[in-house]
DNA sequence: TTTGTAAACTGAACGTTGTTTATTGAACGC
DNA sequence: GCGTTCAATAAACAACGTTCAGTTTACAAA
């Protein structure tokens, strides 16, 4: 099947080029200056064959936003350097602003568009494709990390890991997005904000 | 004068009705619906004559932002019921909590969406008219509250009002927004989400 | 090598959008 | 009544996502 096989090979690299080419526009100009006809051009293809590869537009976009979603992943995982959970949860919180502030365009999309998007990244992939979107997997982390704190000290040992997740999550997606849309009107630093926020739930949560 | 105030009137009038109609699309059908044409349509003017009373659409998206930020100053106030400094933190964030739930649209376009249209809510209205906008006044409250709370008890006496309401505000912001755009991945009620939030922090900020 | 077919691809169109502008028409001061 | 001013319109422009009737290409069979 030499030939199936190349033709589908032919088909996924197309959809990655328009992909790649969607990101780079996204990164550099924004969302809104991603349109089919510039991507088109970009790749060197009528608008109409973009369709070949993707329902429409809000597809490339969803797309846009799993990918992000890996990328923060890897931010959240560099809090392996500690071993304490109180200072990985803390690292990883720093992490999670520093992508924030990083990919402000793919964080926008992802955590502060319409819920679809939000969904297509928690929820999995395909219909068939079973796994767990990349933002569930990211929760799921924090799960783990609060349910290893619980382990750790008999301060945390009635603490209920994924509720405190949701909160600690909420928290520090308030500070990266309120700075975000909001930006000259949060005086004290985001690491500062995020420091606190973190020692203060930590403290607030010992029984 | 007469005649020039009847014109100014007649003006103001058109301008208003333009609003009202834009509110009443947003709320009813999104933001998205919230078309020119669509506006013209129901006011029975040609397109073209609202550019008369707005630079471009945008200028209506952000007027209403700025009533919608006047309704949020109201819920903030009805926190007013307890004498309780922490009491009335308590209920000011359950409002604000049912404020974004209840105008789902207008905290989106607020809050959410690009930084222009949330630095028209916090920034003057106009360049001229130098007291500050709803936004900022709503936030003043907050710092109000931080001070009282300061003052009402010794393990307060070092908490900075500005920074902690600061945190205060992200840390709900995060809950309400995060609820708006990925509802079904937060499995706590947002109620308990923000009390206990809220209990954690004011625990947390004792010195 | 030629033919037939299936798929990839294009160009032009449709119906939207926001926004601008030449032109009209009515209300007003004189 | 006359001339001016200004609100309002109709029509257009550019750009958008999307669709689709065609054309071109690539390959299997003959």
């Amino acid at each position: 099947m030499g030939i199936a096989e190349r033709k589908q090979r032919h088909k996924t690299d197309l959809r990655d080029k328009v992909l790649k080419v969607s990101q780079k526009i996204m990164l550099n100009e924004g969302l809104s200056a991603l349109t089919i006809r510039r991507v088109a051009d970009e790749i060197e293809y009528s608008p109409g064959a973009i369709y070949l590869y993707f329902r429409n537009r809000e597809e490339i976009v969803r797309e846009l936003g799993r990918l992000g979603m890996e990328t923060l992943l890897e931010y959240l995982q560099r809090g392996d350097v500690a071993t304490d959970p109180a200072e990985r949860l803390g690292v990883m919180a720093l992490n999670y602003a520093r992508f924030a502030s990083e990919h402000t365009e793919t964080y926008r999309l992802v955590f502060m568009s319409d819920s679809e998007t939000a969904r297509a990244v928690f929820g999995n992939g395909d219909g068939k494709n079973a796994k767990a979107g990349p933002g569930e997997r990211a929760f799921h982390m924090l799960v783990h990390e609060f349910t290893r704190l619980r382990g750790s000290h008999a301060d945390f040992a009635e603490l209920d890991p994924i509720r405190v997740a949701e909160i600690y999550w909420a928290h520090l997606h308030g500070i990266a997005s309120l700075k975000i849309s909001c930006s000259e009107f949060l005086n004290t630093p985001v690491e500062v904000l995020v420091e606190t926020s973190v020692k203060v739930l930590l403290a607030g949560i010992k029984s």
